[in-house]
RNA sequence: GGGGCCGUAGCUCAAUUGGGAGAGCGCAGCGUUCGCAAUGCUGAGGUUAGGGGUUCGAUCCCCCUCGGCUCCA
């Protein structure tokens, strides 16, 4: 039997050594440089650019194994898996492409060749499908590929099907590059008999191979044209023909899987899997195995869990395992974490990588196993409260209220709610849970978007924004405006008004990328204009602001000025490229930038980071950043094709940023992008910059924060904030060590010593007041009534802390023995009053707390306590001694009862 | 960017109409023991995250700041 290694092998040896592919390393299963994806979901997305002709390679036949996810997203087969045998988050995709080269009869001929000669499998099995045309869209019924089947293989003729649109025909997106396929099917029947279940979506009869034509570029009125280059993309399952291969009926019965298993076992001392689809226990270890695949190959990749995007798809994922571990394999303590040397044992061989830092990847999921451990035992007590709640309201439904609040406030999802609510006899109202869901996704993103520039009626015309890169003053001509949500091109603004004024062109930089939008002053011969904003919408700027001088006409000449403050705003966003690199130096490759905000008076740089940075890091990074501006390098921008600007060295992009093509990328120190390497900083930049980072003169860090889960935050500045900081703290440095006359290494022993000095004085009080405390209170012992054989002890007090007061009532109270005790003492215009009562008093109704509460209203407060011991308080000093008696009343009238 | 929750001893957490800051583990000392494990006793350890407000009185109610968790965008 060939083992999965023989099988992935022999893929790419076949391709390789008998038809002249080159074998392409499977790309990261993280598509940094895509935000439209996820996660990498087929072998040719790393192709995509070749297919776009937006890129070239330097090859024109390629193979390899793809690692590929699919959840979160479109496809997300994250919910099925386990349940069937052939779902996955995580596998590979086997594939071979053309570039331009070959097309349909070397792509079916040798697929046919690899299936049956080299692996050898049974002819009457396989079935084919080919294109039928659908002439409402134009397009041809695929004879080519149907000819080709007939003349290059000996696959039987019957077994060749007609396939529509759905299944035959596949396009990358509303437009773009499309074309027909041809699929490969593989009858699993005992009797052969499967031909007509092809594409019925039965478990028999399986789809193995896709072979993609890409041949047509349809355009946005959905026009198809021709390619000039053809290219040939084709994906077969390698999990899935593996398990054809070695004769099993599920994927997860593959070798493979079986060390996996074997982990699993040993880690939660579980039965052994037995295979069956009908018992949780083996659905959890197929969950399990499949998701710590997942897992570790994406974080192997530099992918983080966290609450947003595909982060949050990996936390979820993480957490599915964990649950399933928890209530199936009755594992009670973070697992996950141990099973990566399985997954790293069993596929490094394919995927190197996944040696280079597999006690990184255990670590991020023992701490997320750990961190969602204690949500769940959180959780789990809660909805005990939510239950018991529910059923002591005589329901047996717990409300769509009651799960909202688990889920948002405890990430306790409610597919968990809903189990355990099961478990015990209960319900969840779904229905109200989706509507409060509903009005809270609503309101979360209302206030995101400024609502002046959104609503725009009118064509806006477009603005060239070139000259934002050149001097601050510019010359522009007035198109028009837009105010009240309309594009106005005709008539006059007036003094006061307030607006966005459009141009033919301007060097004002419209917020972007980071970079706040600029500020300045247009001057035309009538009148002044202040820009407050500027931003971008589609191809048109908009420089919001308002009228201050005169008046301001269509088709007059302007003067442009950016604002000075734009020079801080270049120096801190030069300075934030620094930071970035600089990070990645002290912190590890493994951080990631998450978003920044660039204005004139700082930086604030977004980055993935589990931990805060010790203060040596921060250091560290302060002193790297300066060492780059007093070198004084060049800071270069060159706009290049997309694809070649991917493959500058050590180059930076930000997930979620969409790139233009060509992009501009900025250099910090090379001059020209063959010379940069890893060790400098290179990003894809649309900003405005200094054009040495010597003038950015001074950096340094203010703050660092969380933002959550994973995701740092840092707050620096530079140049004069930079300057007007270090002053600032040097001043209350100044201010100290003059207090406290000592150099400023040695405050900190200084105010330790104070402290315990402090301390240690606090201590001699309390026992000073306590000896004068318990004079007082022996001589109100003293002086104290007899009634039924009960000691009533009223009077004042000398000053003291409530605490000191308590302890002689507690005195009082055991010498004494049975007795109602009333003390009373003036601090600072403030009366305070305790009162205690034994507990045999107590027995008689006699209650410490409407004793005192009585007497307080007299010293203007009120009280209240236990029935032992009550204190209160009143703001009338004067009246102490008339409360004293009327507490002498009372208590004595009480006992004499 | 918006919402919800949390912050109490070194750690894990209690503390209800607002009224005396606690437990377990850990730590230190002493004891039982040849020694260890085990165990008994004693003790230290608190600005209840920080600041402001309401109140006679705030761990508790209100506001702000910081830190963390969580959901959504």
């Amino acid at each position: 039997m060939l083992t999965s290694t023989q099988v992935r092998q022999q893929f790419i040896d076949f391709f390789v050594q008998k038809h002249g592919h080159t074998f392409v390393p499977s790309s990261s299963v993280v598509p940094w440089d895509d935000p439209t994806l996820l996660f990498t979901n087929a072998g040719m997305n790393q192709f995509k650019d070749v297919f776009l002709a937006t890129g070239t390679r330097p090859y024109n036949r390629a193979v390899n194994s793809q690692k590929c996810i699919r959840a979160g997203g479109k496809h997300n087969d994250l919910d099925d898996v386990g349940k069937d045998t052939y779902h996955h988050t995580f596998f590979e995709m086997l594939g071979n492409w053309s570039f331009g080269d070959y097309f349909k009869k070397e792509a079916i001929g040798w697929a046919w060749e690899l299936l049956t000669k080299v692996w050898g499998l049974d002819k009457s099995r396989l079935h084919a499908t080919v294109f039928e045309g659908d002439p409402g869209q134009g397009l041809a019924r695929d004879d080519e590929a149907a000819e080709f089947w007939r003349t290059q293989t000996d696959i039987d003729p019957t077994h060749i099907h007609l396939g529509n649109k759905k299944d035959n025909f596949w396009e990358m997106g509303e437009t773009g590059p499309c074309g027909p396929c041809t699929e490969i099917h593989y009858d699993k029947t005992p009797d052969k008999s499967g031909g007509k279940l092809v594409n019925k979506g039965t478990p028999d009869v399986i789809e193995i191979w896709n072979l993609v034509f890409i041949q047509f570029n349809r355009d946005e009125t959905r026009k198809l044209t021709p390619l000039p280059a053809k290219h040939v993309d084709t994906g077969m399952g390698f999990e899935r023909v593996t398990a054809v291969l070695q004769g099993k009926d599920s994927n997860y019965d593959i070798d493979l899987f079986q060390s996996i298993f074997q982990a699993i076992q040993k880690v939660t001392g579980a039965p052994a899997y037995s295979g069956k689809l009908d018992d949780l226990k083996d659905t959890a270890y197929r969950v399990i195995a499949d998701h710590i695949r997942a897992l570790t190959l994406a974080l192997t990749d530099g992918a983080v869990p966290s609450n947003v995007g595909r982060g949050y798809v990996l936390r979820s994922i993480l957490r599915r395992a964990e649950r399933y571990g928890r209530q199936v394999l009755g594992t009670t303590k973070p697992f996950m974490h141990e099973l990566v040397p399985a997954v790293v044992e069993v596929m490094s061989g394919a995927f190197p990588e996944l040696k280079s830092k597999p006690d990184h990847v255990a670590k991020i999921i023992i701490e997320e196993e750990q961190q969602f451990i204690r949500t769940l035992d959180r959780g789990l007590k809660l909805f005990d409260e939510v239950a018991q709640k529910t059923r002591q309201g005589g329901g047996t439904v717990i409300s769509g209220n009651d799960t909202f609040d688990l889920h948002t406030t405890y990430g306790f999802f409610p597919d968990i709610t809903q189990q355990m609510a099961g478990e015990v006899g209960l319900t969840v109202d779904m229905v109200g849970y989706r509507e409060r869901m509903k009005t809270f996704q609503e309101d979360s993103g209302k206030d995101r978007k400024k609502t002046a520039i959104t609503a725009v009626q009118g064509e806006l015309p477009r603005t060239d924004d070139s000259p934002k890169y050149g001097p601050l003053t510019a010359k522009a001509k007035v198109i028009g405006w837009v105010k009240d949500h309309l594009v106005g091109n005709s008539g006059q603004l007036n003094c006061g008004d307030e607006l966005a004024l459009l141009l033919d062109h301007t060097n004002f930089y419209a917020e972007q990328g980071g970079q706040v939008g600029d500020c300045g002053t247009i001057v035309t011969p009538t009148g002044t204009f202040d820009v407050q904003d500027t931003q971008k919408l589609g191809d048109g700027i908009l420089h919001i602001g308002r009228v201050r001088e005169g008046g301001i006409k269509v088709g007059q000449s302007a003067t442009l000025e950016v604002g000075g403050v734009r020079a801080d705003t270049m120096r801190n966003h030069t300075s934030t490229h620094l930071l970035n690199w600089a990070l990645r130096r002290v912190l590890g490759g493994e951080i990631d930038q998450k978003g920044s905000l660039v204005d004139p008076d700082k930086t604030r740089f977004d980055f993935t980071h589990s931990k805060p940075l010790t203060p040596e890091e921060v250091a560290e990074v302060e002193r790297l950043v300066n060492e780059r501006i007093y070198a004084d390098l060049p800071v270069k921008p060159v706009v290049m094709p997309l694809a070649e600007a991917k493959k500058i060295a050590g180059v930076r992009a930000v997930f979620g940023e969409k790139y233009p093509d060509p992009v501009r990328v900025l250099m910090i120190g090379p001059e020209r992008p063959e010379e940069a390497t890893p060790e400098h900083s290179v990003e894809f930049c649309g900003g405005t910059h200094l054009a040495h980072t010597g003038q950015a003169g001074f950096f340094k860090i203010v703050s660092q924060e969380a933002v959550g889960k994973g995701v740092r935050r840092i707050t620096a500045v530079t140049g004069r904030e930079a300057v007007a900081t270090v002053q600032k703290m040097a001043s209350v440095l100044d201010e100290l060590t003059g207090r406290f006359r000592c150099q400023p290494e040695d405050l900190a022993t200084r105010i330790t010593g104070l402290e315990d000095e402090i301390k240690k004085l606090q201590q001699q009080l309390k026992k000073g007041a306590a000896t004068d405390l318990a004079g007082a209170a022996d001589k109100l012992l003293a002086s104290a009534v007899e009634v039924n054989g009960a000691k009533v002890i009223v009077g004042e007090m000398p000053a003291g802390p409530e605490e000191q007061m308590r302890a002689q009532v507690d005195r009082l109270r055991q010498k004494a023995g049975s007795s109602v005790i009333v003390l009373g003492w003036t601090d600072e215009g403030k009366v305070g009053l305790l009162a205690a009562v034994t507990d045999d008093l107590i027995k008689k109704g006699i209650k410490a707390g409407a004793l005192v509460g009585q007497v307080a209203k007299v010293v203007g407060g009120g009280g209240g306590g236990k029935p032992n011991l009550a204190q209160a308080g009143g703001k009338e000093p004067d009246k102490l001694p008339e409360a004293l008696i009327l507490a002498q009343k009372l208590a004595s009238e009480m006992i004499a009862k």
